[in-house]
RNA sequence: GGCCCCUUCGUCUAGCGGUCUAGGACAUCGCCCUUUCACGGCGGCAACACGGGUUCGAGUCCCGUAGGGGUCACCA
């Protein structure tokens, strides 16, 4: 039989980074079968607009490059595949026959109780520290009991008639054999009294009547196991496989990683940091910034900013699963080759910010060049930093590419460089590097205009001509390189930092860098502000 | 609180009874390289939660304890 599986995700409008690594699971679990992977729409309780708030969603996925089978269709209205709808609001009919053959065979039963009621219940129960058990007093399993309890004006749920001994085992895949009591679970709630179905109803059906074999999901869904197991018994339907991952905790905690505490985050100084470093793109390519989708626990943030699906892939896979004490590096092709359930992680795994940077790094440095600069390009026009894709542009863009080499780690960073685009009177001048490097520094302003008529005489103005142009002014100054270095490197780049100098001179070319450097003399020999 | 799960360097992890004076990666520190920054090279610091067993021998098995977490809805 060939492995289906499924990521069920509410349509919530955002895609949060502990359910990418869940999906990805599931993913590579099909794909490196030749099964199919499913999204199905958990949308049971949802009144909003749910094709809108499921594009979000839609488009991360797209955009890591997990494709699903079967599911909603792109534009997250309709449904494709053979097992549709995938939208569980549509599938009601479904539940119906669930619930109808539930009732049936005894396993579920109509309840008359009132919530208020069964709350009282709860917390008389948990006071004494005991488990809740429900007496069914209000349970309706005669005609005449239905009869009386609507007379009092009450209205019906279905629970389910759960088991009150023995016990539940299955074996989990990643933990084993997993045993809960009977007695310790409750007679949940399957349809509201308005006909609608609850969760674990639809999953279980769904799941069956999609033909799901391996159920994949994040650990707090352990508990549930058992009520879902007794759904598909009750069923007469065969279980499939269930994996329970370990969650992905928060920055240097132990707790579930939530997409509600960015505040408590921002403490921490890495997290802190994936943060500033988006906000500093973000605010340059006119993103808006709003907590529900700009924030590094939703993966929309990391498309924002320019980051590679390759190395989230690549970080979120090695969060909870491992080859062997040494191999870190996977592409998804060799994910595909290597991913089992069997060496997946029980303990909760916490999202190290410098770690997923550190995995970025390394899949921009492989990144052909070409490939990096159409990456590029839609940050530099956002920015209106470069208004069309002509080939100038294009081959400036792979320049400072080049130059700026793996001092670029996400997209986004080209952005550090836009002095290298823009007209040479509207150099963003570095206040700090302008005062220290130039006003500051008479001797190297004296030294920098001198060097400046060398480098008018030069016919050649590639790195390797400016590089001996330099060398051979500071011999005959008899000063030091970085003497005039820096001031060099502000005046032309508007920076104190940033890649070789005299490639920088080089994408500038012989006119742009002489203009730059008078301005920047210039600005010094007046007022002294820029 | 009941039930359940988890516990190796700061972090992600390797380890499936002897090869562990515990390995790798990220981070960190130092040195080298160097026009700045970054990269790179070399080196350092750093962990088996605790207590009992079992065994010739335990990070590895068992039982407790502690800590952390999850879950207890007419949410998913």
């Amino acid at each position: 039989m060939s492995i289906r599986t499924r990521f069920a995700p509410s349509p919530t409008g955002y895609l949060h980074i502990g359910g990418v690594r869940t999906a990805l699971f599931n993913w590579l679990l099909a794909r490196q079968a030749g099964g199919q992977f499913l999204l199905r729409i958990d949308d049971t309780d949802s009144d909003r607009n749910v094709s809108e708030a499921l594009l979000p969603i839609l488009r991360g996925f797209q955009w890591l490059g997990m494709d699903w089978d079967e599911g909603p269709t792109e534009d997250g209205k309709g449904s494709v595949g053979a097992c549709g709808p995938y939208f569980q609001s549509q599938r009601g009919s479904y539940y119906q026959v669930a619930v109808e053959c539930l009732l049936a065979n005894g396993n579920a039963y109509r309840d008359y109780a009132r919530p208020e009621e069964l709350q009282v219940e709860r917390e008389i129960a948990e006071k004494a520290g005991r488990t809740f058990v429900y007496d069914r007093r209000w349970m309706g399993d005669t005609a005449e009991k239905q009869a009386a309890f609507q007379a009092e004006g009450r209205s019906a749920v279905v629970r389910l008639k759960m088991p009150r001994e023995g016990k539940c085992t299955f074996a989990d895949q990643i933990r084993g054999q997993v045993e809960f009591n009977w007695s310790d679970e409750q007679d949940h709630v399957i349809q509201r009294a308005d006909g609608t179905c609850l969760y674990h109803l639809a999953s279980v059906v769904d799941d069956h009547e999609m033909r799901i074999t391996h159920v994949v999901r994040a650990v707090e869904h352990l508990s549930n196991t058992p009520r879902q197991i007794f759904i598909a018994q009750s069923l007469g339907y065969d279980l499939p496989v269930y994996a329970h991952l370990p969650f992905v905790a928060e920055t240097g905690g132990t707790a579930k990683l939530s997409k509600r505490k960015l505040d408590k985050y921002l403490k921490n100084k890495d997290f802190s940091a994936l943060f500033v470093l988006g906000q500093r793109i973000a605010s340059r390519t006119g993103k808006q910034v709003d907590q529900e989708t700009f924030n590094p626990v939703i993966v929309d943030f990391y498309r924002e900013i320019g980051f590679l699906p390759a190395a989230i892939l690549n970080y979120l896979l090695l969060l909870g699963w491992s080859l062997d004490d040494s191999t870190e590096d996977f592409s998804v092709q060799q994910m595909l080759e290597s991913f089992s359930l069997a060496r997946v992680t029980k303990s909760p795994a916490s999202f190290d910010p410098q770690k997923l940077l550190a995995f970025q790094s390394r899949w921009m440095q492989r990144l052909p060049l070409e490939d990096k600069a159409l990456l590029a390009y839609p940050f530099l026009e956002s920015a209106g930093i470069v208004k069309e894709r002509t080939t100038e542009n294009l081959q400036r863009i792979q320049a400072v590419l080049a130059a700026a080499d793996d001092r670029i780690k996400v997209v986004g960073d080209i952005l550090d460089y836009e002095n290298f685009f823009i007209a040479d009177d509207l150099v963003v001048m570095d206040a700090e590097a302008f005062d220290k490097r130039l006003r500051g520094d008479v001797d190297a302003c004296q030294l920098l205009a001198k060097f400046r008529g060398k480098l008018a005489e030069l016919t050649s103005f590639d790195a390797a001509a400016t590089e001996k142009c330099l060398k051979d002014f500071v011999e005959s100054e008899g000063i030091k390189f970085n003497q005039i270095i820096h001031a060099l490197r502000v005046s032309v780049t508007g920076k104190a930092v940033g890649f070789g100098m005299f490639d920088a001179l080089a994408i500038l070319g012989s006119e742009s860098a002489l203009r730059r450097i008078d301005t920047a003399l210039l600005s010094v020999n007046s007022t002294g502000t820029t």
